[in-house]
RNA sequence: GCGGACGUGGCGAAAUCGGUAGACGCAAGGGUCUUAAAAACCCUCGACUUCGGUCAUACGGGUUCGAGUCCCGUCGUCCGCACCA
């Protein structure tokens, strides 16, 4: 039968298979201390109710590895489940009338359904959604035990205010000082909240980042920037004429000489103090919390203060004393929100002291300049330098002053040195329902009360209403009502609940022991799968998620739930999957698929008018430049995408999608099908022994040998563009081979077998059907990763290059490893090498053996 | 402003240790087959060329027998953080 005019049967082969490893359970894991295990995981899925292409890449990749792995003779641990608290669920709740629960659910179910048109090895018994109690009630209990741990506490803070939706927003969630959906200016409140101690583990956090090195370079480096350690120095000033003292943080004692005044955060509690009664600090205050935190906001603005009146007392210098502003640019989150300025070596300091009339004193020398003349104009000089001006600091370079000063302050009792960090501990408190809520009580005589472990876990009501503006637990006509664990006495639940982070931040874990119901994770399961191989996931949660996690894992190591302190052993950090973009005349984003291409250009599909294309950006619903996966997997099967997705671009870079690049991939699997189909009948026996082969056969044997080595080190590499790029070119050798001998057919079945086999991690459902057709009884999923024979993968004979001058003038082929007086001798033989040095003699004659030959005339 | 990554044909990209630049694919052009089309298959495909070659990896230098790869500088693009004291 010819298949040239045949397309293959993607839709009936891939349920076919789906179906198959279903029933035959091949992707079931379980503990088998007999094999290596080997973990990978791609991050969960917020149930939107669709899956996108960024999806389909992600899980394209995990599979890919999970599927080679396991061919490799690992024990793979590969599973899957949702994100599925968060704020979608109330807004479709708000918007349409659907309750979160029901609507969160019914996504989960369809986005499964299309995860599994896929085909990806996931062991679906391990499936979590944190939205269900059997998951939550752990985190509840992990609370619990980290507020004994002292790892819990609750402080008032100031949070971003949205008074139009009465709930606290992330600062993601303010866009330009506004709300993101209700476009109010955000106010700035104090507020009671919740925080997890993360900078308990500040040191270690930065520290471990070193061991992470399967990690990509661009997330550690995030990540330290983000955990923020500085080093410098506590210091305590006396106020004139008051009792207490004003404490501030500094890297530079060193320009101590140099102050020439203190400045304290809009929000710093003796700011609030003057205050009483001050209009004009009142006022100052009110504008500084209004002006939100934007960055164009922030860029704009002007150093501004208000002079409190008071005075601070010099530390080193009796009888000197600088005026205390409350100044805008002072931040009461980090440090202590109070800052000594010095103009000459600090921009912001200077800028300051320029509007305010201050003294602008250098005492750092920049190498090369005349102390009498020296002088700072528009531009602070922050370098390295020698000290002047500085009393017992003078001559000092920049690190020795601030040894010295640190000693001076640490003498005289007014501070020490120390380390700051730009790391703040995580508020989890979210005046919101579609959360887990937070196991706590709150009683009049008692104060806050964790709720008894017995009566865990705490259940969010599912009769809730969504008519009123904010939390709907806080509306809730009874469920807040209980009594007090302590006392007995009337008291109200803790009516906020987790930043949804909270929930991400172990999941990794539950995947082991997901049916464990008392405890979060069975220690012998935690034990023999922890920490994860290889995640896989969006650059996108470089910092939170991925800090989050790792917090929680030392965390819960501290409370005795785990026995890892790193969660992932592997990250690699996808691209994402862009598209052209096309506007209509009005400027409305138009999806692809309204858009026809002709000679004449872009056009409408429907109305005709022209279309203009934009630049290629990030699959968004709001430039509607995306493609629905569903409509591909529909269209072209589940292999061809998942070929796609790895055969243009390297992992961690971009993806741009187009048509013609699915169409190439299309092209691919059919040839593939279509060249087993033609050869089949011709080919020997599963099994046949090797007959003597001519050379052809020998030829094409190295070529496959070569492959397996090559591609086996690209999915080591997750080089899976490579990989593809490899198969194809197997591929094309295969296609050449005519198998009109013995040993040409036994060499052209191993070269397919092979082929499939490689091609498996990629396309599987193909793979399987290939593998059956060419007669074997075992699936490739329960068959092993083809072994190259290292015999095959030397040659003997290479290419070796011939240049001139650095200028390739020949090519010749020499036996391996020959003498490399043989090389010379033949290199310089050579007619187009002869011509090349016109008749001069060598000077020199560099040979590389295998390699090149260079000729110096 | 600080930190980081990157810059190779019309396009996505290869070149793993400093050793034949452009593998593999997309697009394009030509051809075979066909009544025609689709599909499939074959050929061409960095630029210039007097067909000998010459020039080409953002630009300018350097190291080297030899540089896409290493070093210095410039330009550009992208990403992260950003009043962090």
């Amino acid at each position: 039968m010819s298949r040239t005019d045949e397309r293959y049967n993607f839709k009936e082969t891939e349920a076919k298979w789906q179906r198959q490893w279903e029933e035959s359970g091949a992707f079931v894991a379980a503990i088998d201390p007999s094999r290596p295990k080997y973990y990978v995981m791609e991050m969960f899925p917020y149930p939107s109710g669709r899956i996108h292409m960024g999806h389909v890449r992600n899980y394209t990749l995990g599979d890919v590895v999970a599927r080679h792995k396991r061919a490799k003779g690992f024990n793979v641990l590969h599973p899957m489940g949702w994100d599925a608290f968060g704020l979608p669920a109330e807004n479709a709740a708000i918007e349409r009338g659907v309750h979160p629960a029901k609507w969160t659910r019914e996504n989960i179910a369809s986005m499964r359904v299309q995860l599994k048109s896929m085909g990806l090895s996931y062991d679906w018994g391990r499936e979590v959604a944190t939205c269900e109690p059997e998951y939550y009630r752990h985190e509840q209990k992990m609370f619990l035990d980290f507020l004994k741990a002292g790892l819990v506490y609750r402080k008032e803070s100031w949070v971003n205010w949205d008074p139009v939706e009465n709930t606290v927003l992330a600062n993601e969630q303010v866009i330009d000082g506004r709300g993101w959906r209700s476009g109010a200016l955000v106010e700035k409140r104090l507020l009671s909240q919740w925080f997890l101690k993360i900078t308990a583990f500040a040191d270690d956090l930065l520290d471990s980042l070193k061991t992470l090195e399967r990690w990509p370079e661009r997330v550690r480096i995030m990540q330290e920037n983000w955990i923020g350690r500085s080093e410098g120095a506590r210091l305590v000033w006396d106020v004139a004429g008051r009792s207490d003292t004003l404490e501030i943080f500094t890297t530079r004692p060193d320009t101590l000489f140099g102050a020439a005044f203190l400045a304290i955060s809009p929000n710093h509690p003796l700011a609030a103090e003057l205050a009483q009664g001050n209009a004009a600090l009142t006022d100052f205050i009110a504008e500084c919390n209004r002006m939100g935190t934007s960055e164009a906001a922030l860029e704009t603005a002007e150093k501004k203060g208000v002079d409190t009146g008071l005075k601070a007392r010099h530390p080193f210098v009796p009888g000197w004393e600088l005026p205390i502003y409350v100044a805008n640019f002072v931040l009461m989150e980090y440090g202590s929100g109070a800052i000594f300025g010095c103009p000459a070596h600090d921009q912001r300091d200077l800028d300051f002291a320029r509007k305010y009339g201050l003294t602008v004193k250098p005492v750092v020398l920049p190498a090369g300049e005349d102390p009498a003349t020296f002088a700072v104009g528009a531009e602070a000089f922050s370098g390295d330098g020698t000290l002047f001006n500085s009393d017992f600091l003078n001559g000092m370079d920049v690190e020795a002053a601030k040894a010295a000063a640190i000693a001076r302050i640490e003498a005289q009792s007014l501070g020490e040195r120390t380390v700051n960090w730009r790391l703040r501990d995580w508020g989890v408190s979210r005046q919101r329902y579609w959360g887990c809520p937070i196991p706590i009580i709150h009683c009049d005589s008692c104060g806050p009360v964790p709720v008894p472990e017995a009566d865990l876990p705490v259940r969010l009501p599912e009769d809730v209403t969504f008519d009123k503006p904010g939390n709907p637990l806080a509306h809730h006509p009874t469920w807040k009502d209980v009594a007090c664990p302590c006392c007995g006495k009337p008291a109200r639940r803790e009516t906020d609940t987790f930043d949804t982070f909270f929930e991400s931040s172990w999941y990794f874990g539950r995947y082991t022991s997901p049916h464990a119901e008392t405890v979060a994770f069975n220690k012998d399961e935690a034990d023999y799968w922890l920490p994860v191989d290889q995640y896989i996931g969006g650059i996108e949660h470089a910092v939170l998620h991925l800090l989050y996690s790792r917090f929680f894992t030392r965390a819960l190591k501290q409370c005795g739930y785990l026995d890892v302190k790193e969660p992932f052993d592997g990250l690699l950090t996808q691209g994402m999957v862009c598209h052209e973009t096309y506007k209509d005349q009005s400027g409305a984003w138009l999806y692809p698929d309204e858009v026809v291409k002709s000679e004449a250009g872009l056009a409408h599909a429907t109305t005709g008018q022209p279309v203009t294309q934009g630049r290629s950006e990030k699959m968004s619903k709001s430039k509607r430049n995306t493609v629905d996966p569903a409509y591909i997997i529909d269209t072209y099967g589940a292999d061809t995408a998942r070929l796609f997705m790895l055969s243009d671009s390297p992992p961690e870079r971009d993806l741009e999608w187009t048509e013609a690049g699915v169409d190439g991939a299309w092209r691919y699997v059919n040839r593939l099908w279509r060249l087993v189909g033609q050869v089949v009948d011709a080919l020997p026996p599963v099994g046949a022994v090797m007959p003597e082969l001519g050379a052809a056969a020998q030829k094409l044997r190295r070529q496959v040998h070569k492959t397996i080595a090559g591609l086996s080190d690209d999915l080591e590499r997750f080089a899976f563009n490579k990989a593809v790029a490899r198969l194809r070119e197997l591929t094309n050798a295969l296609g050449d081979v005519k198998p009109d001998s013995a040993d040409l057919a036994w060499a052209l079945r191993e070269g397919l077998e092979t082929a499939i086999l490689l091609a498996a991690p990629m396309m599987p459902h193909l793979a399987e059907e290939l593998w059956a057709e060419l007669g074997h009884d075992v699936a490739v999923v329960n068959s092993p990763w083809p072994v190259a024979d290292a015999a095959l993968l030397v040659e003997d004979t290479v290419t070796v290059a011939v240049q001139v001058n650095g200028k390739l003038r020949a090519t010749i082929e020499l036996p391996k490893d020959v003498d490399t007086k043989v090389a010379e001798e033949t290199a310089l033989a050579q007619a187009g090498v002869i011509a090349a040095m016109s008749g001069k003699p060598p000077r020199k004659v560099v040979v590389v053996p295998n390699r090149i030959v260079n000729v110096v005339v």
